[in-house]
DNA sequence: AACTGGCTACCTACTGGTAGGTAGGGCAGG
DNA sequence: CCTGCCCTACCTACCAGTAGGTAGCCAGTT
């Protein structure tokens, strides 16, 4: 097959224009990003990625899906787990960082999509992840019901926590700056890790 | 006097135009607004817009200045109160709250600029704001090291802090939808401003 | 009172440049 | 030969910014 046109790489057109269309957009953005920017990054000219995408709001919409996809896919594992009490609570923190580490494009574009609140995006994006938000508030509430947990709002709990965690990834160029360091770096990354499940272990475990 | 041409407003038209433009940035960010966009919500054409303003640029550079004058000003008188322990803590944090429920298209801002990385405007951002982070870090530590506090590291501590009471106003209208209200009322906000300080008292103090 | 010059604020019409998207041709491999 | 992939050349729409003109206001002068 074609798969060895004149790139070694083993992925297709198609997978080298969803990753380069990931960077520009989590860069700089949907109005930001122009299709020449991600088809240089590329190699080819526009009129060719537009042979392999419709428009450019199907690219980012492609882009979007690949994102939830694989993040679903992440925390499912943690959150299916039989752990409990705190220890779980520890397990999901401890995968989002690893995720969110492993994906810091995503976060930027999941930051901006929550800003501009699904202008671009075709799919609904609250609507698939309440489940996961309803999951993880019932869970808190049972725990708090069962005197594991002190007790707080568990909607409430559960967005501080979101902004917490996401922040530090979303706004890392901008941390960067605050602290004179690389905030993404692993050692960085686990720092703030360990002091974020150290933070809500003392807040949540009496 | 020609304040009253055909307008009732008091306001100037360079005042009309930076509200507009405010508004706009913070809505669909820089690359999404038009200057077109602008003038037409003040209601004039973007050559008047241009008479006011040199360029698109310093247009966005002068809401941001806007911006931070305002949060100066807003957080200075909190973090100069004589308070102490725990209680000063909760005085800026819930100052803080106050300020963002004022001026939420500024935080939508401060939260662009902070994903761009401050690209559009002039001024360091980073550069203006770690007086006043290194000022909250020296605070905390002076308290954990007098043990009013927990310990923890104090930069993940403040940046932690950051993001969770940030994210409840930059992505208001994606909180919206997950929890099917309006995140921005005056009694959800005084809500979830009172989860987060008890959340953080729980996991600052013994 | 009438004229004059300078000023502000706005306008229409235009420039160069870039955006997303389309038409159609070339060329390889099956 | 046909299909898939990429190309050049082109389109229309919109962008930021400029050129040049106009209406009204407010001195200062006569």
């Amino acid at each position: 097959m074609s798969d060895v046109t004149e790139e070694i790489s083993s992925k297709s057109t198609r997978e080298l224009i969803l990753d380069e269309a990931l960077h520009c957009f989590a860069d700089r953005g949907y109005e930001g990003t122009s299709l020449n920017d991600i088809a240089a990054g590329v190699g080819i000219r526009r009129p060719s990625l537009l042979h392999h995408f419709p428009n450019k709001e199907a690219l980012y919409t492609d882009v979007f899906e690949m994102l939830l996809s694989e993040w679903l896919e992440g925390l499912e594992v943690a959150m299916a787990s039989p752990a409990s009490g705190w220890d779980k609570a520890e397990l999901v923190i401890r995968a989002g960082f690893d995720l969110f580490a492993r994906t810091p494009d995503y976060v930027r574009i999941m930051r901006r999509e929550a800003l501009d609140s699904g202008v671009h995006v075709g799919v609904d994006l609250a609507g698939f992840l309440r489940p996961l938000f309803d999951n993880a508030c019932d869970y808190f509430t049972a725990e708090m019901d069962a005197g594991h947990f002190r007790r707080h709002n568990a909607q409430h709990l559960i967005i501080t926590g979101y902004g917490a965690i996401l922040t530090y990834f979303s706004d890392a160029p901008f941390i960067d700056e605050l602290l004179n360091d690389q905030a993404l770096t692993p050692a960085n990354v686990r720092d703030h890790c360990d002091h974020v499940v150290a933070f809500f272990r003392a807040a949540l475990v009496a």
